[in-house]
DNA sequence: CGGTAGCAGGAAAGCGCTTACCTAAGGCAA
DNA sequence: TTGCCTTAGGTAAGCGCTTTCCTGCTACCG
């Protein structure tokens, strides 16, 4: 690998002012010497070593992105806004899988921290409450400590800034809309009880079902079609009275809506998130719209821009919209 | 920041010994001295800075990774491939968006190079020439020559490993599949026509029109799911002749059956890639699999196990298989 | 013509680590 | 007792950069 040293050494300058003139320092150089560095540079393909130069400049320049998995929809669109943002203020983003491990994000947490990021943004549900959780936040504060900026997406850190998605108000809407069309039996396919997310979500359904006086049937599953389409076999198997279904998230409504298809009955069904996919499934999925690009774009924002100082945390709560499509009719005209 | 040099004085004790208990080095310590150093480790939060790790030991760790756009499916299951491959092998993944933007491309690979990344894999379609691709090709070659890995996918770089999908035998899968089934008149939805994938599809596609003597009705799209749609919508429009529809990948065939509800005419249609969503839309997709995630693995193993010196660059071609479903049938019965 | 700016460029001190090499002390055989 | 290992730990030289401070020079003023 070229070094510094080597193109000043081609250029018959000394490393100071290569390096001046490689970073157009403001110091002035005549153009000669710049000319000279330059094609130095060029002949001997010379790239800085970046890791040098964090260390001598003591800049924090990257930012991480924890997430649980980018391939999964719901993140790959989150991540997407939070790119978007970064890149935009000249920034590298580092973004992690945490593969919804616990421990995989302490130890990423770690590896960002030591790669001295200015931000770290965490995306995705937290557990209600565990050890891992516990040591998560203290790992949060640690790095806060040092002058990291934290922002988190979905989950509460008591002493960072936050964006939320309105998972509750979500919950109400959807539920709402089932019980405004007529539906008296509704069957919940949930997320894993101890995520936050479906905590949330389930509350606002259950808000809805107290004021309509009306009651749930929960099923946990696992956030994944394959896990709505089993778990919905067996809930329509287990409970012919149910007439609408409610999907904590897209891709299990999506299975859900496979599970009928195979069990040849066809009852309303409502998602969560809103994903590309809603639209062209058939019928089209009548879903709670979470704006997941803008819930990155504005975390990042957040992480990026710090508060004024003794400030208490950002909380921005990001609200959620029904849309309205085929895959919800009333009961009184069953299909 | 706690430094080394702040363990070290705590624990009374030089950065040497705490440099060596820290990253549990052969050299023999008293557990006396262990006990003081990792306590003082506990005590002041410490995280080595990666940067002068980096550059003290002059290892490359990191892997970085190329792609168009990680909340495109079809990359975003490659993805998961790479990472799985490099995180099993206990390295750090950096996942670059390009957003098809040449210009990022440079940029990134320069950014890689300056982190000395140990490798690099490039996912995602190349263009069949362009003054851009001279140049990525060039700044390739010159961090291969600094002794780092270059591992592209589904584009040829003269130099690199690489692992194709068999673009152009899917292609022709599909193809084959379609004229068997009798269609004369087949419109091609393709993408960018600058892109080797479009390319090189389209040429199976053609192989397989000329071996059964039949014409192709070619409109190029973008690859996108809207970008589907409308053309699909103009070749019905203009060409009532056409019986099926092969779209390039996944998204567009999605697109192009929207486009047929909408205009109220149902034609076979055939995706490319196979993706999560093809076997949940209506009808359920025909489409050509590739193996997404091992296409990613692979890379990624070429990447990180560098081949015996002096030998050719090595090229695996993975293949490509058919994978019927309901949105195709026999041309003599219409529905 | 001396004195002082102003300018272009270099010398060198770090940034926070790792590690080759050195030292001091103890143990043991001759 | 001397000589030589071994052992436990310290010293200090970098890794490749940035940046402060310093050195000559030329130019200009009185």
């Amino acid at each position: 690998m070229a070094t510094l040293a080597d193109v000043a050494r081609r250029a018959g300058v000394s490393t100071a002012t290569a390096s001046r003139i490689i970073n157009g320092s403001p110091k002035p150089v005549t153009d000669e010497l710049r000319a000279r560095v330059l094609a130095a540079v060029a002949e001997l393909r010379y790239v800085p070593n970046a890791h040098a130069q964090m260390l001598a400049r003591n800049n924090r320049n990257a930012v991480g992105v924890l997430v649980h998995d980018v391939s999964d929809p719901y993140f790959a669109e989150i991540t997407r806004g939070l790119q978007r943002v970064a890149t935009a203020s000249g920034r590298l983003t580092i973004i992690c899988n945490t593969f919804r491990e616990p421990a995989r994000e302490l130890e990423y947490i770690d590896l960002l921290h030591a790669h001295q990021v200015a931000a770290i943004v965490v995306a995705g549900s937290g557990y209600l409450s565990s050890d891992a959780e516990q040591e998560l936040d203290e790992r949060m504060t640690a790095f806060e400590a040092t002058g990291g900026r934290i922002a988190v997406i979905g989950r509460h850190h008591h002493a960072s800034d936050a964006v939320l998605p309105a998972n509750e108000e979500g919950g109400f809407l959807a539920g709402s809309h089932l019980f405004e069309l007529g539906h008296t039996s509704v069957g919940v396919i949930a997320g894993p009880a101890a995520l936050t997310t479906t905590a949330d979500r389930l509350a606002g359904l259950q808000r809805a079902a107290s004021s309509y006086g009306r009651t749930l049937h929960v099923v946990h599953s696992d956030f994944t079609r394959d896990g709505g389409e089993t778990a919905t076999a067996a809930l329509l198997a287990s409970d012919p009275s149910v007439t609408a279904i409610a999907a904590l998230n897209d891709s299990m409504a999506v299975g859900a809506l496979a599970a009928m298809r195979t069990a040849g009955r066809f009852l309303s069904v409502i998602g969560f998130d809103d994903m590309p996919i809603a639209r062209d499934v058939t019928p089209s999925l009548t879903s709670i719209r979470l704006p997941l690009t803008e819930l990155g774009e504005r975390a990042m924002e957040l992480a990026l821009n710090p508060p004024p100082p003794d400030t208490a945390p950002r909380v921005e709560i990001v609200s959620a919209e029904l849309i309205r499509r085929e895959s919800t009719w009333p009961v009184s005209q069953p299909r």
